[in-house]
DNA sequence: CGGATTTGACCGGCGC
DNA sequence: GCGCCGGTCAAATCCG
């Protein structure tokens, strides 16, 4: 597995500090040497710059407590032993992630803004309160991407998404496809893509907080139980 | 028939 | 101001 920061700036979960993939995450060793991405696509992600004071400002663990921290199996307790030998549950992540999947962070304000310019619209929400919705969440919306290979492009994290849209964007060979959590009242969205220099490799963006644990989803993720028991 | 997916239209942000 | 682009909406369609 091997991990990163937006911005270029790849901070090892054990030995780096300023780190702020989460503990569970910070189980995995991370090999070195570390690569970073070369698709163009990708620049706007790992361009970022990290806003180190962001950071301080939530006592240097942003993903603790400030980002919806999203169980991927691969990198929840169930496999953190040495995320190579996840747990094959049905749906779940491709026995590969351990070695293929590589993670990115960002919880900076341009890297919302990056992605969120028109999320806060909804069909209820008046002008006004668009306008102050889009102010507050502009700076809060948190992300979490990662690349894995898989055969698959929506790779099962315990809950259930529906699709509200595909794209096919530029510089992009494959379309990018749009989820949110079916969840009530629950805003997280993700955005799912194959990169177009490596058409095995998926690339997962989350958007946002969970409000609610992926087994009380449906009853159907309840099997999960045991992979997210440290959320 | 109801829920999920598809897909073209629309909108806002941003760069020039 | 204009055009490009990413993101979202919503009607149409699909599917179990």
């Amino acid at each position: 597995m091997q991990a990163y920061m937006e911005g270029g700036q790849l901070l090892g979960a054990c030995c780096l500090p300023g780190f702020l993939v989460p503990d569970h995450y910070a189980a995995f060793p991370l090999p070195l040497p570390l690569q970073l991405p070369s698709q163009p696509n990708d620049n706007r992600l790992f361009q970022m710059p990290f806003d180190q004071e962001e950071a301080e400002n939530h006592g240097g663990m942003l993903y603790s407590d400030q980002c919806g921290l999203y169980p991927l199996p691969a990198f929840g307790s169930c496999s953190a032993a040495a995320g190579a030998t996840a747990k094959p549950t049905a749906g779940f992540m491709p026995s590969t992630i351990g070695a293929e999947t590589k993670v990115c962070t960002s919880l900076t304000t341009k890297g919302c803004n990056e992605s969120n310019s028109t999320w806060w619209k909804g069909s209820a929400a008046t002008i006004a309160e668009r306008g102050k919705m889009k102010v507050r969440r502009k700076m809060r919306e948190p992300r979490f991407c990662f690349q894995t290979r898989s055969d698959v492009d929506v790779l099962d994290d315990g809950y259930k998404w529906r699709k509200y849209g595909q794209k096919v964007v530029k510089n992009s060979l494959h379309p990018r496809s749009y989820f949110r959590c079916t969840h009530s009242n629950c805003r997280v969205k993700k955005r799912v893509e194959r990169l177009s220099t490596d058409c095995r490799m998926v690339m997962t963006t989350y958007e946002g907080r969970h409000t609610h644990s992926p087994c009380s989803d449906d009853a159907s993720s309840g099997d999960h139980t045991d992979c997210f028991s440290s959320f």
